[in-house]
DNA sequence: GTCTATACCCAGATAGAC
DNA sequence: GTCTATCTGGGTATAGAC
C-alpha cells in the first residue's frame, strides 16, 4: 500500500530535518527512507526547498489556528491573571506534546539563522506577538490594581517570556535529545516558579 | 606581503562561518577570500574541520583565561552583591565587544545543535558553570541575610541567567545582523532591570 | 608554501520510457 | 506516479611540479 507517498515524504522530511538540519539531509536520503527513487520526489514537490516550505506552512497554520486567549484579556477583565496564564502557557505546551509539532519546533530553531521565512515567523509570531500579549496582560493587572502602577509592563513581559524561550532553546538545541513530554512538564513548572518571582516583585 | 596566510585563513573562516554557518562555507570560498588556491589551505590545516576546531579552541582559551569572580564569592564575603554582579556580567560583555569573539559566539550558537565539541562547551562552560556561579552568589546573599532564607537559590540563578541567555540567542540568531556594541549596552541595561525584579521579590 | 591537475564523491534536478 | 539514466555543478582532499 503506497497510498499517499506525498504524505510519507512530508513526514520523513520532518523527522530527518529535525535530526540533521535541512542542509544535512539529501533528497536521496528522504527518498531512501520513504522507499522510492529520488526522481519520484519531484512528482510531489517541486524542490527540496518546497518540502521545507510545506512543513513550515503546516506548523504556522496549526499554531495560528488556535485562539490566543491573552489577546482577549482587555475584553475579559473579569477573568483573573491565573486564567490567562494557564491558557497562554498551555496552548503552547499542548502543541509541543504533539510529536510532529515538536520536531518542527526544533527545525525552526535550527534553521532560523539562515532561512528568511522561518526567521520572520519565529521573530513575529513566536516571540514578538507573544510578548505583546503578555504586555497587555500586565497592563490589565495594573488596571485591576493587582500589581503596582509604576511597574514596567514590557519589562515584566520580557522578563517572564524570554526566560521560557531560553528553556525552549535549551531543550531543543543544547540538551537534545531528551524526552519532550518531560520537558513540557518541566517548562510549566519552572515557568510557574519564575512568574511567581516576578509577580512577588510588583504585587500590591 | 603574504605573511601569515594561516592567520588570514583563520580570520576569514571566522567571518564566513559566522555569516553562513559551517556547512554553508566551502574550502574554495575560504581560499578565494584569502586569495590563494584551495589546495594551499591544507598546508596550514589538515581539514576543514580542523579550522573550526582551531576557532573553538581560540574562543575557549580566551573565555576560560579570565578569572571568574563569582566563583570566589564564598571567599570574599565582604564584597557586596553589586560587585559580583558587575564583575560577572562585564567580563562576559567585554568579550562580546571584541569583534572576533562576537562572531565566534554566533558560530557557537549556530553549530551547537550538531557539533559535539561546541555543544559540550556551550552546555558546560557557558550555561551550567555560569548558573552554578550565580547559585553560589545567591547562597551568599542568603548567608548575609540580604535575601530571604526560604528563597530557592537555583531558581533565582536560572531565572536571572537564562533570561540573559535568550537575549544572546535573540541577538545572534533571530535579529542578526544588528550592532554588537549597542546590543551589549542593551544586554547590561535589561539584565540590570531584570535582576532588580528578581531581587525585589526575595529581599528582606 | 603555493601552484596545477585531478581523483572521487555526492548534491539537486530533469528527460523520457513504462 | 515510478522508474532508469543522465546532466551539471560543487564539495573535500591529494599528488607532485616548481
Amino acid at each position: 500500500m503506497k497510498v499517499n507517498n506525498k504524505e510519507r515524504i512530508f513526514n520523513v522530511s520532518i523527522y530527518l530535518f529535525s535530526e540533521h538540519g535541512y542542509d544535512g539531509v539529501s533528497i536521496r536520503q528522504i527518498a531512501g527512507e520513504v522507499g522510492i527513487k529520488e526522481s519520484s520526489i519531484y512528482n510531489h514537490y517541486a524542490s527540496k526547498e518546497a518540502i521545507l516550505d510545506a512543513i513550515l506552512n503546516f506548523y504556522i497554520e496549526k499554531m495560528l489556528s488556535q485562539d490566543i486567549p491573552i489577546e482577549d484579556a482587555g475584553a475579559n477583565l473579569d477573568l483573573g491573571f491565573d486564567y490567562f496564564y494557564q491558557a497562554g502557557l498551555e496552548s503552547f505546551a499542548t502543541h509541543l506534546k504533539d510529536e510532529k509539532m515538536s520536531k518542527i519546533t526544533r527545525i525552526i530553531l535550527i534553521e532560523s539563522y539562515h532561512n528568511e521565512k522561518i526567521n520572520a515567523f519565529l521573530k513575529k509570531s513566536i516571540i514578538n506577538d507573544a510578548v505583546d500579549g503578555w504586555v497587555k496582560l500586565f497592563d490589565l493587572m495594573k488596571f485591576k490594581k493587582v500589581i503596582r502602577e509604576d511597574a514596567d509592563s514590557r519589562q515584566l513581559a520580557e522578563s517572564f517570556y524570554k526566560y521560557g524561550m531560553f528553556l525552549l532553546y535549551e531543550h531543543y538545541i543544547v540538551n537534545y535529545p531528551e524526552d519532550d513530554n518531560e520537558f513540557v512538564e518541566m517548562l510549566c513548572e519552572k515557568s510557574r516558579r519564575h512568574i511567581e518571582l516576578i509577580y512577588n516583585s510588583v504585587r500590591r
